[in-house]
RNA sequence: AGGCGCGUAGCUCAGUUGGUUAGAGCGCUACCUUGACAUGGUAGAGGUCGUUGGUUCGAUUCCAAUCGCGCCUACCA
């Protein structure tokens, strides 16, 4: 079996092979493990009956696979494999999210393509057309996720439109609208003249951008002065419906009640007065109001609307002056026509001139300032956000919103780590209701009828509200077109895929959910809201903790963007791409094609190989590594690679394993399930008792570290043991024992039983995090380690085991270590070659000492690489040499030829002067009567024993010194 | 404006009740094709822990101020 290894860890040849295997096994379906099956060599049994979910945040069917999905995948899939192997009924939930702004804007470009729009299609074709794109490309990112080695329980996968989750968003609507938390009403909503649909606070993002800020003149109707208004919306002056100074601004209080001549337009509008929202010392102090166009002004008018509507040409006091492209529009029906018809059917940025051309021409325009200004727009569109007017649908959200603050307050819910819950209570005191219609078609269409009379009738058919209310087969009604936001139905994402309005048997076993694992960006958009909608309809919260994880970004910190160029995509790095492929890939479809030769010659520059191949393994690997609780992570190509040679080191370590184990004597019994005793006397050397007490404290460090969602730490431990421990000291240890004609069989037979046993335990302590090269490995090493099992997923999680630990024999072990590095280190100063075998000579030695030294002569030997160890006789004259101490002991290496006098004197010196330091800092603190008395016993006992051993350390080096000077 | 976070070796990062000479990986230097692995081995250089104060016997760690960076929320027309 050893010749089917290759000298070099390869991924691809065994990563796609073993996710398939697993998948059509059914691996991933839940199934928990009952306690009969106690953990190897940890005694203890997992408990029964726990069951532990995760659901999956379900990406956008239209989506791609990304580094955020990469990181956040792993973090969930490594949890469930440890979940599983613990032995608890493990689900993760998997699905997908239909994405409508998203998706619907995907589709409508590739009709763009063909010269058409949606409403060449009608909506019915619409629809089916994208439901024909998803059935083609929605499987790209669920495929994806499986070369990320995802274990997800595909057999149950969700859609948010299938027709479960569809009933579960009616059944949700209905419910709440028959409680009075939905309801329909026209407000001001946030506006995307691009879409044509409204969109929630959320989805508008605010950035500073340069522009003006126009002063206009507003001449008073009695003709004694005017005022200056300044706005940085002037076109907006078509729909003022007065301006606002502050009732307490001695400048204008006298003119309050007046009328102003708004210009360009003959209307007449009223100063008011209101101290809420002028600050007299910002602008002018006179604010224009425009209540149909600006939720401040909205706010104003609330307040004013008699005074307003008081002016004789205005009635109810909204004057909308834009059509839904944010054009400007034609009142003449509604209004009255009082919007000039010299704009009508401008644009509102064509508009803007008009006006500002026109308020000049007459003499109105005071002076233009440049000014800095927040501009909202939408997430999706880009366009500029316009507050506009119209009827939509609304959760009322207070009523929600208080329970779910309570469920964190209480410790119902917990985020991790534990400041993300200032940011979520931020947000649920201050939230307001949520606008749920959207103009768009693909979606949910909102379950609500309206007849001729403008009567609403809401239900979960149509059937339903005509029998509820009585209605006859022949009474028009017609459902509401609009659909409702996509966060609407991945809201009730926890409880939906689990079969939720029906009590299933899944909904029973896995809610509520143990952890939600997902990056701080959408903690507003879907979690506050599954906490709110669990509450209402679950009566529980969705899940027990939060773990809320940083963005990915490169390596220098900025964000991954196609506009900057620097987007790595995680299967890139796992197959390899070479540079032209990258470079085509990263210029291809730019926003802004200017861009895209300065891309090229950043990549040429970063890669001028290509991305290399690392394997699905190192990826996984780096990004528990680089999961540091709430930080954002840096992704550093240092690290991935890195990790493939972590890979590749544990595939070699086992090679030389199998090398050594294979056909060979290992008092191992037949396979079966758990660690049997041996069949045959084995003798167990220091090194195979060292080992096993290590591997021992790294289970326990991995237990602790991924139960923590530490999963840096658990990377950290893994890497360490596996490589310092593991690799670097006892596989070299065992080498002196097999291959030494002097050693025992049962001393073999006790270091091959550890070199098996601590690699399939380590196999099983890794498979969280490398799922692929463990299964491939601990398929070759499980029957030799004489374990049974069709699959290392469904292999019990290591846990220590007390009996195990050996603090002697760490303690002994590290005194050969600090044996062999003594040496080692005199070598490598005096350029010694450290193949060369030197004679080495013992001084002032223990009975310890002695005993240890005959005991592993063969390990010091090897790895020390000595020609000789002779303990120097008591009293004799020691010879002129090369020192190192292991603790009080000396060892030396005679000079003779091999070592430089003038190299040691200075290796001493420097060795000396760095004790001496440390003697003169201890001293300094043990003399400090302060320490002394106020410290704590043990602090002061254990300074004082350093300083006794740096003294005699010390002392040791410097007769050394003088020594050698004399010589 | 309010809130949160970060600043530790050239780079990417650990450092969890304040107490070894502050650690790891990558990079760097020197040596080594040793029978698992050059995607390797051995040895080594490199840090006044952003700055200044304070608490303390003792501060990278706690407190205050300050500088720099980032993010989030709300905004003045």
């Amino acid at each position: 079996m050893t010749d089917s290894m290759e000298k070099t860890y390869d991924p691809h040849a065994i990563e796609q092979r073993w996710y398939q295997t697993w998948e059509e096994h059914g691996y991933f379906a839940p199934q928990g493990r009952g306690s009969a099956v106690g953990d190897r060599m940890s005694g203890t049994a997992a408990p029964q009956g726990s069951s532990y979910c995760i659901m999956i945040p379900p990406p956008n069917v239209t989506g791609s696979l990304h580094m955020g999905h990469g990181f956040n995948n792993t973090i969930m899939d490594t949890l469930i494999r440890f979940h599983r192997m613990k032995g608890d009924k493990t689900l993760w939930q998997p699905g997908s999210d239909h994405a409508g702004i998203a998706t619907q804007m995907v589709v409508e470009r590739q009709l763009g393509a063909e010269g058409k729009t949606r409403h060449d299609l009608g909506r019915e074709k619409f629809i089916e057309r994208i439901w024909e794109w998803r059935g083609e490309s929605g499987g790209n990112i669920t495929n994806q996720l499986r070369r990320l080695g995802s274990s997800l329980d595909w057999a149950h996968e969700r859609f948010t439109m299938d027709d479960g989750l569809s009933e579960a968003v009616k059944e949700v609507f209905v419910r709440l609208y028959e409680e009075g938390l939905i309801y329909r009403g026209k407000r001001l909503v946030n506006w995307d003249p691009k879409l044509h649909t409204a969109v929630s606070d959320l989805e508008v993002l605010s950035e500073e951008e340069n522009g003006s800020m126009w002063h206009m003149r507003y001449p008073l109707s009695n003709g004694q002065g005017q005022l200056v208004v300044a706005t940085t919306r002037p076109e907006t002056l078509l729909g003022d419906c007065a301006v606002a100074v502050n009732p307490n601004d001695e400048r204008y209080r006298h003119m309050i009640g007046e009328l102003l001549e708004l210009p360009l337009t003959g209307r007449k509008i009223p100063i008011i007065a209101d101290e809420e929202h002028v600050d007299p010392e910002f602008g002018t102090g006179c604010v224009k109001i425009t209540p149909a166009h600006d939720f401040n002004d909205y706010a104003v008018w609330q307040r004013h609307r008699d005074e307003i509507t008081i002016s004789e040409q205005i009635h109810g006091g909204l004057i909308n002056i834009f059509t839904i492209d944010a054009a400007i529009r034609d009142n003449e029906e509604e209004e009255g026509g009082l919007i000039p018809a010299d704009y009508i059917g401008m644009d509102r940025y064509a508009a803007r001139k008009q006006v500002v051309a026109d308020l000049e021409a007459a003499g109105l325009l005071e002076k233009i300032d440049d000014h800095k200004l927040m501009v909202p727009r939408g997430d999706r569109s880009g366009a500029v956000i316009e507050p506009y007017l119209t009827d939509q649908w609304y959760v009322k959200i207070a009523p929600l919103a208080k329970p779910a603050i309570e469920a964190v307050e209480k410790g119902d819910i917990k985020f991790v780590p534990d400041n993300w819950k200032n940011t979520y209570y931020e947000w649920m005191r201050n939230i307001q209701d949520w606008c749920i219609s959207r103009q768009i078609w693909w979606g949910h269409r909102i379950p609500a009828w309206y007849d001729d009379e403008g009567n609403v009738y809401v239900g979960r058919s149509e059937d339903e509200v005509r029998q509820k209310h009585g209605l006859p087969a022949d009474y028009p009604i017609s459902q509401d077109e609009d659909v409702l936001d996509t966060w609407f139905s991945s809201a009730l994402w926890p409880f939906s895929t689990l079969g939720w309005p029906e009590e299933t048997e899944r909904l029973k076993d896995f809610y509520p959910t143990n952890v939600l694992v997902t990056g701080f960006d959408i903690i507003f958009f879907w979690v506050a809201r599954m906490i709110m909608m669990g509450l209402k309809f679950m009566d529980d919260v969705p899940f027990k903790e939060v773990y809320v994880h940083g963005l990915v970004r490169d390596s220098h910190g900025d964000k991954m963007s196609k506009s900057k160029g620097n987007v790595l995509d995680p299967i890139d790095l796992i197959d390899g791409i070479e540079l032209e492929p990258l470079v085509e890939k990263r210029t291809r479809g730019m926003m802004q094609p200017q861009l895209a030769k300065k891309i090229e010659q950043q990549t040429r520059k970063d890669f001028p190989d290509g991305i290399p191949s690392f394997g699905t393994d190192a990826l996984r690997f780096t990004f528990a590594a680089l999961a540091t609780t709430g930080r954002d992570v840096k992704f550093d190509m240092g690290r991935i690679e890195g990790y493939r040679n972590f890979c590749n080191k544990l595939w070699n370590a086992t090679r030389y394993v199998m090398m050594n184990v294979e056909g060979q004597d290992l008092a191992i019994g037949a396979p079966r399930t758990g660690y049997s005793e041996p069949v045959a006397e084995i003798d167990r050397s220091l090194a195979d008792r060292w080992i096993l007490s290590r591997l021992q404290k790294t289970k326990q460090a991995v237990n602790n570290a991924i139960q923590g969602y530490r999963f840096d730490h658990a990377a950290q431990a893994i890497y360490e043991f596996t490589w310092n421990e593991y690799c670097d000291w006892y596989l070299e240890l065992s080498k002196p024992i097999l291959n030494s004609d002097a050693t025992t069989e049962a001393n073999k037979r006790g270091t091959r039983r550890t070199l098996i046993r601590v690699l399939e335990n380590l196999l099983r302590l890794t498979h969280p995090i490398m799922p692929f090269i463990t299964e491939e490995i601990w398929q070759r090493v499980a029957p030799i380690a004489g374990v049974g099992g069709e699959t290392i997923m469904h292999q019990p999680f290591p846990s220590m085991r007390q009996s195990l630990v050996n603090e002697e024999a760490e303690q002994e072990m590290a005194w050969v270590m600090q044996f062999i590095l003594g040496i080692r280190k005199i070598k490598g100063e005096m350029n010694i070659s450290p193949g060369k075998p030197v004679p080495v000579l013992l001084a002032n030695t223990s009975d310890t000492d002695r005993e240890w030294v005959t005991l592993h002569r063969p390990f010091l030997d090897f790895l020390a690489r000595t020609e000789s160890i002779a303990v120097l006789p008591e009293g004799d004259e020691e010879p002129e040499s090369a020192t190192a101490l292991v603790g009080e002991m000396k060892i030396l290496i005679p000079l003779s030829g091999l070592i430089d006098k003038d190299t040691e004197i200075k290796r001493l010196e420097k060795e000396i002067g760095k004790l001496s330091g440390k003697v003169q800092r201890i001293g300094g603190k043990l003399a400090n009567p302060n320490f002394v008395d106020k410290a704590p016993a043990a602090v002061v006992d254990k300074e004082r024993g350093k300083l006794v051993d740096a003294e005699k350390a010390l002392a040791n080096l410097q007769v050394q010194l003088e020594k050698i000077r004399i010589l």
